[in-house]
This record gives C-alpha cells, structure tokens and sequence, in this order.
RNA sequence: UCCAGAGUAGCUCAAUGGUAGAGCGUCCGGCUGUUAACCGGAAUGUUGCAGGUUCGAGCCCUGCCUCUGGAGCCA
C-alpha cells in the first residue's frame, strides 16, 4: 500500500516497511550507494531515499533522472546525517517512468516567465506545489467559513443573458456561424448569451428568500487587460445577506480575510514559508498583521482630503467625485495606512445602477477594500431595496427597466435592505503568499492572446 | 488598448559594426553519508520573424510577433 511522503516525513517512529510512488528529483551517487530525492506533491519536502548496489531495481538507476517516476519499498530509519529527520532504506525499487536528457525541470531554480511556458510540468516544482497545495485548501476554507456561518452555497449560471453592468466586457456564447449578430433569435437559446461576469443578481434573489447565501465560481472578463492581476477566467467569491447594511458587509468582508489569512498561517506554515523565502520576505509579518489588527475604515470623501493633503505629487489628479487610481489606492495602503484598508460611500456617477443611494442624494453605499501589493481585493455594496430609487438609477445609467423585471421584482415583493461583494480568489491567493503576478496563482492561465493547454 | 524594456545554447546571461562565449543543466570519467554535493573532460546555436543599410549585422534602420514591467478597465 502506498503512503504519502508527508505521512512518512511526519512518522514518530521508525517503520519497517513502507512503499512511496513519486518522481525523483535529483540523484546523488556515492560508491556503493545512491541518495534519491523523492517528491510526490503531497508535501513540500522530498523524503531521502538511500539505495545500495544490489538492491532489487538497483539495475535501472541510471535511469532514475530527475524527473522519472518510481515506485519504492523500504524501512524508514532515522537519518544518521544533517538535513532529515528520517530516511527511506530502499529494499525494491521500481522504474515506472524514464524521463530523458530533454525534461525541462532542472535542479536549480527557474523564472516564473519560464515556468509559465511549461505550465504542464510547473506544478513538479517546489514554488508551484506549494502554491496549487495552498491553493486547494484556501478554497475548502473560503467553504468553511460560509458553511460555518449558515450561508447557502449557490451555483449561479455560467451562461447568461444579462450583463452585471460594469462589470466589464462579455464573452459571447453562441452556436450560430457567420454573422452572429443578424438573428440573434435563431440562436441556441433564442438570445444573444454570454459568459457570466459576475453572479450578484442571481445570487441577490437567492439572499431574499434563503437570507445569507454565496457563489463560488468561474468568472469571465473579455476585457483586455494586460496586468499581473487581471485574467480572462478566475473563481470569484460573492456572498449576499438579506437584512444586511453596509457595516454589516463590511464586517463581514474584513471577519473573512482575516479568517482566510489565519486559515493559510495555521494550515499552510510549510509552503508559506517557501514563498517567504522566494517571493516575499515580510509574508508571515504582513498576514499576522492582517490578522491582528483591525482594519482602517475611511469614507470617500475622506480618502480624497487624505490623498490631497499628502503633499504628494500624483500623476493622475486627485478631486472629489473621480475614481481613485491606482497610486492613490496604493498610497492610502502601503504608505498612509499601512494596512488594509475600507473606502465606502462613493459618489454616485462613479458606481453602478444596483447600489443603494444615502441619505444625502449624492453617495451610494460602496465599499472597497484595498490591500497593500494588490489594490481592491474586495468590491461591494449595500443594494438599492426601494423599487422607486432603482427606477430612478437605472434611468440615471441608461438602462432599461424590462431588461431587469426579475431583479426589480425582488423590491416588488418582500422587498428588504441586502448587501454583499465580490472577491476575487485568484487576488485573495496573491495577496496570502506573496506571488505578485496573477499567472502563477491560476493552474492554467487565460490572458488575451492566450489560452495554451 | 497606451507607455517603457527585453528576445543570443535546454535555463540564466555576456559579446566597440570585424572568427558567437560563460555559469548552470545534459553526456562521459573520477571521488565522496550526500544535501541546489564536489573535481576533470565533452557535446550543444537558423542570435524571435521578414526586409533594408554596409565590404561585413547578434549589434544600425523599418515592419511584425512574443514576453516582462507600468497604466486604463476591474475582482
């Protein structure tokens, strides 16, 4: 039976047989004897298998590169040398794979750019193990805090009909050929569709009848945005409340990425620490900072007095009722703050029709939360719930009112005040290890111009 | 899409307009309870693509492609 090399390498005692299956990723000779680093992508660390001559299989290690795949029996034993708690005593070994002078993956270190290139073989390396490993349970966590909180996993669809407005561009899904656009009616579901942008709608009607719920899922930008943090295709997290204002949306964006940075310090510890050795010296520092200290809450119009008054000089101008930039939000976080921070209550032209007006006629209920590195890793808001108003915003947006009945309905019927946002996990996976390019957060990439493998 | 930078051996990079190199990896040999082992030797190139200038282009010029960083859009 096989065992994990992270079951082997946590073992207490010794054992007298043991079977690990991996691939080798280096081989060091001595005369007599072969040290096997052996690496199964269960755990960071490689166990070291020890091989006499003569031992049964021992005929095909010359073939036993980096990079072949094996099968190997032995006795863990404690290692007499430096640098491992335990040792694999090999007493059969078995070649499964050969892998020849061409395998790409050396022994020494790589870039990312490279890495990229060979996205197939990347998660063999130690940096891309460990991020897909972090990867994996950062999503079973972002499922555990909501399942632990009472909130309803819902699968919102991926194809749709309705554009989340401002969102940003759409993929068109459609069966038809040649021009697309001449009769959109006699496509396969009688419409234009598209692949989603977001499921907030969709997810807003579950909220008003199942009260606390959240999506997790792919998402599609057809934009063309060249950046480190921007991918055509990446899982976004939206949780909706029903009886919800905007503190509480707040609350509960800031409770859930201290959760997640706490989550990833407690369970990830080996592979953090990779990445704070390669990527990113301050990660352990900055994730217990997020953890233990609350987050800098700022409105709007506050922000803009800081950024005015900062005496910096910006290149993009700094006035009230123009969005924040970049540099502006990377000022309030890395340099103002020093620390995640909330800016809510936004002038009202510069957000979408769905978000609920204040009081004072001018600012709607948004809030961003900005992280240092990474800009907004949180978008959200307290949702327009009066009929009227909404009305009123979409005529403000240009929008028709029959385009979104459904939604409108939910202030028909029942209607009550709701709040929620959007997070992209491919930025929360950023921001908790370190990577700074979107690329290698993602097991395969979609930027415009590509989509290999 | 805009601005800037870069494309040379499998990888990371050198190379005044004048014979294309190094380190690592690979292969061969040696040595050693080794740890990104060590020592010696060898092989490895359509210099991103297409044109142009020149006696001569990796280097200069034009166009294109790709990648990287930054910006916009946003998560």
């Amino acid at each position: 039976m096989r065992t994990l090399i992270k079951h082997i390498l946590a073992a207490t005692e010794p054992k007298e047989a043991v079977t690990v299956k991996g691939w080798v990723r280096t081989r060091r000779d001595s005369k007599g004897f072969s040290f096997l680093e052996l690496n199964d992508g269960s755990c960071l660390a490689n166990v070291q298998v020890v091989v006499d001559s003569g031992t049964p299989g021992s005929e095909h290690l010359a073939h036993l590169t980096t990079g072949a795949s094996a099968v190997i029996d032995g006795k863990l034993v404690a290692s007499p040398a430096q640098g491992q708690k335990w040792e694999l005593r090999a007493t059969r070994l078995e070649l499964v794979g050969t892998a020849d002078a061409t395998y790409p993956l050396q022994k020494k270190g790589h870039t990312q750019e490279f890495l990229r290139t060979i996205a197939h073989l990347r998660p063999r390396s130690n940096l891309y193990g460990a991020m897909f490993r972090v990867r994996s349970r950062l999503a079973f966590a972002v499922h555990q805090f909501f399942q632990e909180r009472d909130f309803v996993y819902v699968h919102t669809p991926i194809i749709t009909a309705s554009d989340c407005e401002g969102a940003g561009e759409m993929f068109r899904v459609t069966t038809l050929k040649g021009n697309i656009d001449e009769k959109p009616q006699a496509d396969f579901f009688g419409k234009p569709t598209y692949l989603t942008v977001s499921g907030q709608l969709e997810g807003e009607t579950f909220a008003c009848a199942l009260s606390n719920i959240y999506t997790f899922g792919p998402t599609f930008r057809a934009e063309n945005s060249n950046t480190a943090r921007h991918a055509a295709e990446f899982w976004m997290i939206e949780p909706e409340m029903a009886f919800c204002d905007l503190q509480g949306d707040m609350d509960l964006g800031e409770e859930f990425l201290k959760a997640l940075a706490r989550y990833a310090l407690e369970h990830c510890a080996e592979d953090l620490a990779l990445f704070a050795k390669f990527v990113d010296k301050g990660l352990q520092e900055r994730l217990k900072f997020v953890v233990e200290r609350p987050f800098v809450r700022v409105p709007y119009s506050e922000a803009v007095e800081i950024l005015k008054q900062s005496g910096k000089q910006f290149e993009f101008p700094v006035e009230y009722g123009l969005n924040l930039q970049s540099e502006h939000e990377r000022f309030l976080t890395e340099e103002h703050f020093k620390s995640p921070a909330t800016v809510f209550n936004y002038p009202r032209e510069i957000k979408p029709f769905y978000m609920r007006l204040n009081d004072d006629g001018k600012t709607v209920t948004a809030m961003d939360v900005l992280v240092p590195g990474i800009g907004e890793v949180i978008g959200g808001a307290q949702r327009e719930e009066r009929l009227e108003q909404l009305h009123e915003n979409m005529k403000l947006h240009k929008l028709k009112p029959e385009d979104y009945w459904w939604y409108a309905d939910l202030r028909r019927y029942g209607t009550v005040p709701h709040a929620g946002f959007g997070l992209g996990f491919e930025r929360l996976l950023m921001f908790l290890t370190g990577v700074p390019n979107i690329r290698d957060v993602i097991p395969f990439a979609r930027t415009p111009g590509s989509a290999d493998f």
